[in-house]
DNA sequence: GATACTTGACTGACTGGCCAGTCAGTTAGG
DNA sequence: CCTAACTGACTGGCCAGTCAGTCAAGTATC
């Protein structure tokens, strides 16, 4: 399969999975979202199954090209940064969809030794960006040293978690959880001698 | 129908949901479960969704009476019953199952109006059960005046939606986010002049 | 107290729609 | 030619929902 076939397919396999979600997509969804026919999705890869576990590969990799260049300054702004990402609005729906997609999968984690792979792989992308952050945070002195990263770290990715739960469960607002977060930061992380205005907060 | 019948169903449902998940169960799982046929299911419920329906307000009214008493005499120790009992580690695979199907049917939300409401109204039920807590902590001078109710109980909830999440998706503990929110509660929340040890910490 | 009628609970067997996956081809580039 | 890419038409399994009936527990009628 040439590179542009893969990358129309896994664009297509995005783009419906997005539309129709992970319970009702279809193969022949994501055929009316790409060039092909349904039986040539069959032809590149073994099942539908397949298909999605190539798309999670895809957008792992591209997950783990975007954190690694963060936007900021310092550790603390680069990890307001990655926050906000996580936390970004859905104004369009498209995110919120995707967001949706996600959950649902992850939902599956328990029935598909696959899928859980994949979504651990995410899961230790996101968390050890973040351990590297609180990191550097604590070398630059900008982050108390009595905290553990790593636990921090997990707490940090629970909560992004969470609020992308509740945000597609229930409609919960990102941009609340978002400014609990800065507190939280703000109040627990932040080493004490700190002038709070020069990593951003107010 | 008989209450005895419409108990034995939801039972039925509930542990059928459990054993299948969300996406495959089928009115032949839940049928098997209890003692009658899948054409009695259909007699007595319009369809499959009005059966789930029907067991997701059962759970929430369960719910409501859970919450309503909580172990511990200060609503600090309350606060920490009902932490424990949201993250209350799955040692039998019955809990993760039914969080595993609970996530499910979080991930349907934007596709189904009545999911939605149900999981809006336990959502509901569960921060507003925090908020008291932590309002009655600030009436008791056992929490700081100067968080704000309301917001930290969504946070709690964001944390415990987290928790949840990545326990099903990861196999993340549910320990470890349980402990990071105590250490939380007892840094952010409790008020300075409190004996530590009189609310349970170490 | 026997007979017929009614009704709610229940069921086995069936149907119709859906959809992943298959297959016997066609086409185009080398 | 040969092969890789591709396709329309088809198939087989799955499953929610339907239907024509059974059955037992009333309840009215004589």
């Amino acid at each position: 399969m040439s590179t542009e076939t893969a990358d129309e397919l896994m664009d297509a396999t995005y783009t419906a999975l997005c539309k129709h979600g992970y319970a009702s997509l279809r193969m022949q969804d994501i055929a009316d979202e790409s060039s092909k026919s349904k039986a040539t999705l069959h032809y590149h890869y073994e099942s539908k199954q397949d298909l999605l576990y190539a798309l999670l590969d895809y957008l792992t990799d591209s997950f783990a090209d975007r954190i690694e260049t963060l936007e900021g300054e310092t550790p603390i702004e680069q990890l307001r940064s990655l926050v906000e990402t996580s936390l970004e609005p859905s104004e369009d729906d498209a995110r919120k969809q995707f967001r949706t997609a996600v959950l649902e999968i992850k939902a599956q984690g328990p029935y598909d030794d696959r899928f859980r792979d994949e979504l651990t792989a995410f899961d230790r992308l996101l968390h050890d960006r973040i351990r590297i952050l609180l990191e550097d945070g604590q070398d630059a002195g900008l982050i108390r040293d009595d905290i553990d990263p790593n636990e921090t770290a997990e707490f940090i990715v629970t909560v992004l978690n969470g609020a992308q739960t509740r945000h597609v469960a229930v409609g919960h607002s990102l941009e609340c959880t978002r400014a609990m977060l800065e507190t939280y930061v703000c109040h627990q992380l932040l080493a004490e001698d700190v002038d709070r205005t020069e990593v951003g907060f107010e």
